[in-house]
RNA sequence: GGAGAAAUGGCAGAGUGGUCGAAUGCGGCAGUCUUGAAAACUGUUGAGGGUCACACCUCCGGGGGUUCGAAUCCCUCUUUCUCCGCCA
């Protein structure tokens, strides 16, 4: 959420910087600009009233005390004759309070200058690549077949008890994706992340801090009996941690991870995209989170990406590097850079994970705030990224480690499965 | 799930209708003293809105109500604690 001042100092570099969402924002920003005005204008009427209406109060008590009930008695009947003014511009200032935060729930973050214009996923700028990808041998299969044929996932006891896209790992299919979730933790927390673990499930206020409220309630079960919702991403749970918080400076940067299964509904979602591992409605993730000086934030990005780059380079998955277009860009980041292993056997690049920077976005929704050395306070800002997103770095591995004799496993990995080859 | 008690500033904890945004202690910050630190002493120290700056307004778990006036009274929700029941 953008903050009032600065739309109002900064009308006309938000509409250009926002048309690179392809969005026309004008409309709003006035709207907000106009709204606030009455706002503020209301607000010093109804200060006003109050302080008349304190202050007569005050004598009230006063008069009272020195026994002249009859002047006491006089303003009284004074006060509550403005008893109904005040209501009604109490009333205004909640109606514009509202309209105003409408408006802004509307308005998406602000996008760098480094973010390249574009509607879709094809405009998005490649940055880096790594990773040779390999040459199958003749009969080489897609992660589902692999799956299958090994019998380490088994999608159709997923349906059977759940449904579509809550697939059941066995055997060295669990063991592997335990063995993933544990090397992504132990990669983050010698990094300096704080590892945590954290509810499955958020409150309302939660979803509305990180952004996912309002507006894609859609995207995540609700738990309509308790009014909770499963969380998308740690994300939701990990921000919210710091919701109305106000830290000290020296504090600052905050790191933490968590791993936390993932679940989204996806609604909309068909055809061979969603085959096997590539689009599920739980997955498991492990993810790294940071409340950053604005100041260090964009540092802060580059540390996160190459941090990420390193998991992958040790893993020795071919993989790419993209910085996220305008149109593909998510609602509350500011940039975000997707990483994408290459599925070798479908030919086609799966995202795995996801860095993004949402400067102030996120954290004037939080209140997440920080006191400076002068005693100032400033928002933060808040980044995350996933390190990794399992089912994708899983069929990364299934289908670019498959030999004739079965599928090897990553050396980084074999200390935490026991094994080296899936046969 | 049933019965009872409670929720106040970073923390602890006073405050039961007006002079309370709130005593006191701890903590934090600044200073005095000290070679430096500790101790001691002095001062300072909640948040939001609003203003050029003041003024002023709002906030004592959330929401609603009574009253000229609410931290204080009433209703409701949430959370915490104690006891009982159930339970991994």
């Amino acid at each position: 959420m953008l903050q009032v001042p600065f739309i109002r100092e900064n009308k006309e570099a938000i509409i250009t910087a926002l048309k690179k969402r392809n969005i026309d924002a004008q409309a709003d920003l006035n709207a907000i600009i106009s709204i606030d005005v009455k706002r503020r204008s209301t607000q010093a009427a109804l200060d006003f009233l109050r302080s008349e209406m304190n202050v007569a109060s005050k004598k009230i008590g006063e008069l009272f005390k020195s026994g002249n009930a009859a002047e006491a008695n006089e303003l009284k009947n004074g006060v509550s004759a403005q008893k109904a003014e005040e209501k009604s511009l109490a009333d205004d200032l909640n109606s514009f309070n509202e309209q105003l935060q409408e408006l802004l729930y509307k308005i998406p973050n602000i996008p760098n200058d480094l973010v390249p214009a574009g509607s879709t996923e094809d405009d998005n700028e490649e940055v880096f690549s790594e990773g040779e990808v390999p040459t199958l041998f003749d009969g080489a299969l897609p992660h589902w077949e692999l799956a299958k044929k090994y019998d380490i996932i088994d999608f159709e006891l997923g349906t059977k008890i759940t449904g579509a896209g809550f697939p059941v790992y066995k055997g060295k299919g669990a063991r592997l994706q335990r063995a993933l979730i544990n090397y992504f933790l132990d990669k983050n927390t010698a990094a300096g992340y704080i590892e945590h673990q954290v509810p499955h499930l958020v409150n309302e206020a939660s979803g509305f801090g990180t952004g996912q409220l309002p507006d894609k309630e859609g995207q995540m079960y609700h738990v309509g009996i308790d009014d909770l919702y499963l969380i998308p991403t740690a994300e939701v749970p990990v921000t919210n941690f710091f919701r109305d918080n106000l830290v000290n400076e020296s504090e600052l940067p905050i790191l933490c991870t968590a791993y936390t299964p993932c679940f989204r509904r996806e609604a909309g979602s068909y055809g061979a995209h969603v085959r096997g591992l590539n689009r599920l409605h739980q997955f498991d993730k492990v993810e790294i989170v940071r409340v950053e000086h604005p100041k260090n934030s964009y540092a802060a990005l580059d540390g996160m990406v190459d941090h990420v780059k390193e998991i992958l380079q040790e893993l020795k998955l071919p993989y790419r590097i993209l910085r996220l277009c305008g149109g593909d860009l998510g609602f509350t980041s500011a940039l975000t850079y997707d990483f994408e292993v290459f599925s070798t056997a479908q030919d086609r690049w799966l995202e795995i994970s996801s860095v993004s920077n949402f400067e102030t976005f996120q954290a004037n929704r939080l209140k997440l705030r920080f006191k400076d050395k002068e005693g100032k306070k400033q928002l933060a800002h808040t980044l995350n990224g996933s390190s990794l997103a399992l089912p994708r770095v899983l069929a990364g591995i299934l289908e670019n480690y498959q030999t004739p004799e079965g599928i090897k496993i990553p050396e980084v990995l074999v200390p935490y499965t026991g094994f080296d080859m899936i046969d």
